[in-house]
DNA sequence: AAATTATCTTGACACTGTAAAGACGCGATG
DNA sequence: CATCGCGTCTTTACAGTGTCAAGATAATTT
């Protein structure tokens, strides 16, 4: 085969891994705009030209990075769903206020996700991952219609407005733009969410259909 | 003075000007992410140093650009709630609509307002341009509740609600994940983004305050 | 042990942004 | 009107980027 196990099988042990990690170091400090193909292979410890052998392009990185955050975006959201109590309104303000908290811990990887035309959003391995996160949200709101929302353009238009509420938020505090209410979440922190997603959770999502 | 009026003053007239626009070409065909000083040079038919007299550096073209980008925004609101009834409800969908509207019109544009770190967001003219525009967002927020949301803790939550529910919405449309309502959009136009906001507008929008 | 293959390095090229120095034309001043 | 001065643009240069091609080295296979 190719390469050992645990460590060191060559000159570098596993370096795939050890660039998707300097890779993530990279865009936590330079941010999206300013990352480097080189940095990252400077802080792996390597020339710049070794990243080639195991990512065709800079791209291709950044989409293997992008498809591992999609996934830690996924469990991050199950986890607070798996925390909370079992009804329907409860569950989508979980997968909310967890969708939101991923972005705000993890700016870099969250805008590499969605602001980002870089990595190849068709790539299979991406796709698969932020399909299960789309699918959460999705599950949320049919649990609460009693319905497949998707099937229904009122259900559909459900979805977007709460995905939407979510995203936008998550945006705006990775944005830098949160001033309206970044003294709340200095103060309550993760409940100051649940509050606000509570409040703005539509008339439609509170009876079975309509 | 510096320069004559109409065109053709010096050189190439009012390079200032040009520069902007090629500016925006660039944003517009290449993206925030490809976007080249070098190639808005070649854009306004000068040598790719000329932009420096006029530009300290990328930073503050794009800067300026922002700004501008901004002030349109705040028109574009302005000129759809003008149309709209004068209700609050209604003034409050205009606005929002025409949030979202703008974002898919000008991609390239409303990346680089909300999604781009290279303007610089302290600029006195960007600032005074973005803050008209959140100041639509207030108002129509107030004039549905019936006081100044910033002054207590529900309010605020209520305004960065609405202001997330626009701005998701918008970066979801933008960034190519719209297929949740992408054929209703197609279908019914902006008639389908009224009835989203419609829909997914909270009770405490329908109450005077609590 | 020798050959093959995978892995990484070195060197090169075209491109980027920015700085410094020079050329040019316009407006103001004598 | 001629000249100066200054604002405007060009040329040249440099460090940095991504990517390709060729070479070197270690590990695996035969």
């Amino acid at each position: 085969m190719t390469q050992k196990a645990g460590k060191a099988a060559y000159h570098h042990g596993d370096l795939r891994k050890a660039l998707l990690e300097a890779a993530e170091r990279e865009l936590d400090e330079k941010g999206i705009e300013a990352f480097s193909l080189r940095g990252v292979a400077k802080r792996a410890g390597v020339s710049h030209a070794a990243p080639a052998h195991h990512f065709k392009d800079t791209a291709a990185l950044l989409t293997a990075l992008a498809a591992v955050a999609a996934e830690r975006f996924y469990h991050a959201m199950k986890a607070r769903q798996a925390m909370a109590r079992p009804d329907p309104h409860a569950q989508f303000i979980a997968s909310g206020v967890g969708y939101i908290d991923f972005a705000v811990q993890n700016p870099g990887l969250f805008k590499l996700m969605f602001g980002s035309e870089r990595p190849k959003s068709d790539d299979p391995s991406l796709v698969e991952h932020a399909t299960n996160g789309f699918m959460v949200l999705v599950k949320d709101v049919a649990d609460m219609t009693r319905r497949n929302p998707m099937e229904v353009d009122e259900g559909r238009l459900d979805v977007m407005a709460a995905w939407g509420l979510v995203h936008g938020v998550a945006n705006l505090l990775v944005a830098g733009r949160g001033f309206v209410i970044d003294a709340l979440l200095e103060r309550d922190g993760d409940a100051a969410l649940e509050r606000l997603i509570d409040r703005a959770t539509p008339p439609s999502f509170r009876r079975p259909s309509k």
